[in-house]
Formats: C-alpha cells, sequence, structure tokens
DNA sequence: ATGCATGAGGA
DNA sequence: CCTCATGCATA
C-alpha cells in the first residue's frame, strides 16, 4: 500500500529538471532586471533568514540594533549567493545562467548589500573572486573555461562571486591562501598553535593569536594548529577514537560534548549562523563546511573521529570569532559558489514508505542485493532509492545509537524485533561510534551527554523500533544477516551475504 | 534540523 | 557494494 511516491519501478519520473522554479532570477536577471531580483532575492533570503536568526540567535537581541542588523545582511548576502548556484538540472541553467549570476552578482550585491556592512567594517577588502566557470555540465556548451577564473577585485566592494564550489578545495581559489596545503590534511596540521601567519590583513584586534588573519592573509596557517591547544585539553584520554587520523589529540567525549556546547552558545552570541561558521572555516583554512556540518557538530551527530576531526578548526574559528573585535571580518569572503554538478532529484519518501522501511530494516538493516530488490519491488521504490536508504539508515543507527552503549545498543537497535540477537561481536564497535570518555580498557561510555541520552535513544531507536508496528510491511524478506558489522576495526564482512 | 544523495576509499 | 564524510534540499 501506501502510494510510492516516485515512480513505481523502474521508470523514472522525475528526470532532474523540475524545480527550477526556485531560481526565479535564471530568467529575470536580464537587463535592469537584474539588480532588483537579485536584491530583492536578497531581501527574501533576509526575510526566510530572520526567522532563523531570531530562532538561534535570541543573543543578539542583547546586542546592539546595528549588530543585528548587520548580522542579518551579513547572512542575507551569503544566503543571497548560495541562491545564486545554478542548478544543474535547471534547464537553461548552464550557459546563460551562470553567467548571469557573476555578473548580476557582482554588479548587483555589493551596491545593494554590502555597504552597509563596509560601512561598518570600514571597508571590505574582498577578494572577489569571479569565476566564470561555466557549468560543467555535460549539457553545458562547453567553453573552455580554464579551470578557474576569478576577478581579484580589491579594493572595491565587489563580492565573490563563482567559484566552482564542488571542485574538490582548490586554493587557488583562494587568493591568498593560494599556497595553502590541500584540504585534506586540515587536521593533520602540526600543532603548532600560534606561529605561523603572515597574516596580511589587518588581523582582528585584540586576536592575541596569531591571527592568522581571517582570509587571505593569513596565508599561511593555513592547517589548523588548532589540534595543540586542544589537544591539552583532553583529560582523561580515552583515545581510541580518532587514532587514526593524525592524531588529533585525545578528546573525549566529554570534551566534544563540551566544546560543541560552547562553541554553540558563542556562536550564538556572536551573532553567526552555523553556515555562517562554515563558510568562516573556509576562509581560515580553505576548508568550508556546510551548514549542515556544522550543525550536526553542535547536535553531536558526527561520528567520533569526525568530531575529532573538526574540532580543532572550530575551535580555532572559535578562539578568532572571540578574539575579534570584528568578527565579520570574518566574512570577507562570501561563499558564493556555484555548483554545476548534476544531482539527483532529492526522493521524498513518504510516511507510509518510511514505515516500511523502518520495518524491513529492523527485521534485517543490511538487506543484501537481492533483499533490496525485493523491497525495492515491494515499494515500488527504486533499487538506489533503497539502497542508499538503508546506507544511510545505517549511518545514522551507528551516529546515534551507538554511542552508548556499544554493544547493547547495538543490539537492541538492530534486534529489537522477533529475530533473536545477530550476535554481536563482542567488541565496541569502532565505526563511528565514540569511544568512551576515558576508560582505558573498556568500557567505552557512550558519547552523547549523558542527559541527552535519553533522547539520542529515542531518537535512534524511534524510528526503527517504533515502526515495528507497522509490520505489515515488512514480511517477505528475510535477512539472514550475520552482522559482523560492527566490529571494532572497521572490517568489512558484509560479502557474506552478497 | 534532518532526509536523501554523492563520492572517495576500501575490500 | 559498503562505510564514512559531507552537503543539497527540504520540512
Amino acid at each position: 500500500m501506501t502510494e510510492r511516491p516516485q515512480s513505481p519501478t523502474g521508470s523514472d519520473c522525475r528526470p532532474y529538471e523540475i524545480n527550477r522554479a526556485m531560481y526565479p532570477q535564471a530568467s529575470g536577471l536580464d537587463g535592469l532586471g537584474g539588480a532588483s531580483l537579485q536584491f530583492a532575492h536578497g531581501m527574501i533570503q533576509a526575510c526566510f533568514l530572520t526567522k532563523a536568526i531570531s530562532t538561534e540567535s535570541a543573543a543578539l537581541r542583547h546586542t546592539k540594533p546595528s549588530s543585528r542588523f548587520q548580522a542579518i545582511l551579513k547572512r542575507a548576502i551569503c544566503k543571497a549567493g548560495d541562491f545564486a548556484q545554478p542548478k544543474h538540472w535547471y534547464p537553461f541553467a548552464a550557459p546563460e545562467f551562470t553567467g548571469q549570476v557573476a555578473g548580476a552578482t557582482a554588479a548587483t550585491q555589493p551596491a545593494n548589500i554590502s555597504p552597509p556592512i563596509a560601512e561598518t567594517r570600514e571597508q571590505i577588502k574582498i577578494q572577489a573572486e569571479v569565476k566564470t566557470e561555466k557549468d560543467v555540465d555535460e549539457y553545458a556548451n562547453e567553453e573552455n573555461r580554464p579551470t578557474s577564473q576569478y576577478n581579484l577585485t580589491p579594493g572595491t566592494s565587489s563580492v565573490p562571486t563563482g567559484v566552482n564550489y564542488y571542485t574538490p578545495w582548490n586554493p587557488s581559489f583562494w587568493p591568498g591562501l593560494s599556497h595553502i596545503t590541500a584540504p585534506a590534511n586540515i587536521s593533520q596540521a602540526p600543532p603548532t598553535p600560534s606561529a605561523s601567519s603572515p597574516s596580511l590583513s589587518p588581523s582582528p584586534p585584540g586576536n592575541g593569536f596569531e591571527s592568522p588573519g581571517f582570509f587571505n592573509g593569513g596565508s599561511a596557517q593555513n592547517i589548523p594548529s588548532g589540534q595543540a591547544q586542544s589537544a591539552a585539553r583532553s583529560s582523561g584520554s580515552s583515545s581510541g577514537g580518532c587514532s587514526d587520523s593524525e592524531e588529533e589529540e585525545n578528546l573525549t567525549t566529554e570534551d566534544l560534548e563540551q566544546f560543541a556546547k560552547e562553541l554553540k552558545h558563542k556562536r550564538i552570541t556572536l551573532g553567526f549562523t552555523q553556515a555562517d561558521v562554515g563558510l568562516a572555516l573556509g576562509n581560515l583554512y580553505g576548508k568550508m563546511f556546510s551548514q549542515t556540518t556544522i550543525c550536526r557538530f553542535e547536535a553531536l551527530q558526527l561520528s567520533f573521529k569526525n568530531m575529532c576531526k573538526l574540532k580543532p578548526l572550530l575551535q580555532r574559528w572559535l578562539n578568532e570569532a572571540e578574539n575579534s573585535e570584528n568578527p565579520q571580518d570574518m566574512y570577507k569572503i562570501e561563499r558564493v559558489f556555484i555548483d554545476t554538478r548534476k544531482r539527483k532529484r532529492r526522493t521524498s519518501l513518504e510516511g507510509t514508505v518510511r514505515s516500511a522501511l523502518e520495518s524491513y530494516f529492523v527485521k534485517c538493516p543490511k538487506p543484501n542485493t537481492l533483499e533490496i530488490t525485493h523491497i525495492s519491488d515491494d515499494l515500488g521504490l527504486e533499487r538506489d532509492v533503497v539502497r542508499v536508504w538503508f546506507c544511510n539508515r545505517r549511518q545514522k543507527g551507528k551516529r546515534l545509537a551507538l554511542p552508548f552503549d556499544d554493544e547493547c545498543a547495538e543490539a537492541q537497535y538492530y534486534e529489537q524485533s522477533p529475530p533473536p540477537p545477530p550476535h554481536m561481536g563482542g567488541t565496541a564497535l569502532s565505526g563511528q561510534g565514540y569511544p568512551g570518555p576515558a576508560h582505558p580498557g573498556g568500557a567505552p561510555a557512550l558519547y552523547m551527554p549523558s542527559l541527552h541520552r535519553p533522547e539520542v535513544f529515542k531518537n535512534v531507536l524511534h524510528p526503527g523500533l517504533l515502526s515495528i508496528g507497522h509490520s505489515d510491511v515488512g514480511m517477505g524478506v528475510i535477512c539472514h544477516v550475520k552482522d559482523d558489522d560492527h566490529v571494532p576495526a572497521k572490517k568489512n564482512k558484509r560479502d557474506l551475504l552478497r
């Protein structure tokens, strides 16, 4: 039962072209309309941003009105920029649209929006990066676009326009950071907290740190060496978790918890949104993160390892933000990338379908190919959608459920239904689990704040477990998966099923 | 805040 | 094909 949101089986009725409507500017940017539209966009964004802002920045209310306004504008700008992102599936997105964006943005944004900020910040020397990168889509008419070409417009208040966002981090995008080392290593920077940073730009005042100038300026600092500082604080050193990556210090789950809270609180107090932070990280280290990631970090929804990796960066950002009298400096470079890739339209599964999937999941968290096919046929979903759903479901389960008591949580989580205990290898899953705070040998402590555990638990279990009731759905597929998953070291054994 | 998707790396 | 990190799009 249940309707299939998408074309049942097979035929994919939804090409990746539909939602163009989201980017009205695309069609209206031309001519005079461009500017106004652009601006309107910003306003719109600002409006709905306001909501978000009000939500999370209650703290802002304590600040001076002007500050709040600035913050809002700042966000509006960011958002407006985001809007400029054409989507691959955009019918006419490719060529002209992209071009339009670049032009319109450069022309209008600064004029309309930047000023306010500029006035505050004396002058924003924004390094505009106008990348006329066109849509690299298959459909796009290829233009020989040299990989990336941006025009820096120093003194002017130009705003950066397009930069191919999806391109893996490319130092060259950031003028000042060009020599920065590549992204990947972000977390492996040598623990050199201070020290490197020839800052070119007026680093934030009061920054006792070595402030690597915010954007570009600090070219040198590249990597957040922040780890050193944070490393220092970990108490217990439960170790475990992030060991493999360049050791990010031995953070304990408590450290992370505390830091996450601190980050959120200060971030809000300073008037930054999660997206702002992600953006700022890009400015500071060249590695940008989305609002999603920041959000998950604050909510402790990332794997322990991942948390360890990001913490130094965020710590550093926090320090910068706190020490700077003009946090806005962190926004000299706005994120206005243009995503040119084609992305499958997001499937929206109906409640009934989700319940059904949950039921299946409870019975078998790791269906094999055949089983997936079964499920997809049964629910009228694309196989891949089902596959991805399970992948995400598992990931979610690990992130949230495991933290508890590894084994227990896991067992509870996966079992829960009729089927008896899979077995569990006993050890704690090291997958995305969190090491215990400081338990030497053993018992991993759950990462989630004890206070929150209940909720988390609820959250996690809820989906799958609660839905068990609907057993009307998943009956057919029986999984014989041996869950060897969750073994300590990430090992894959799934092949058993295959 | 979170659901679905992408892509790198791995076996 | 999976896991994991991450993000777009959306509720």
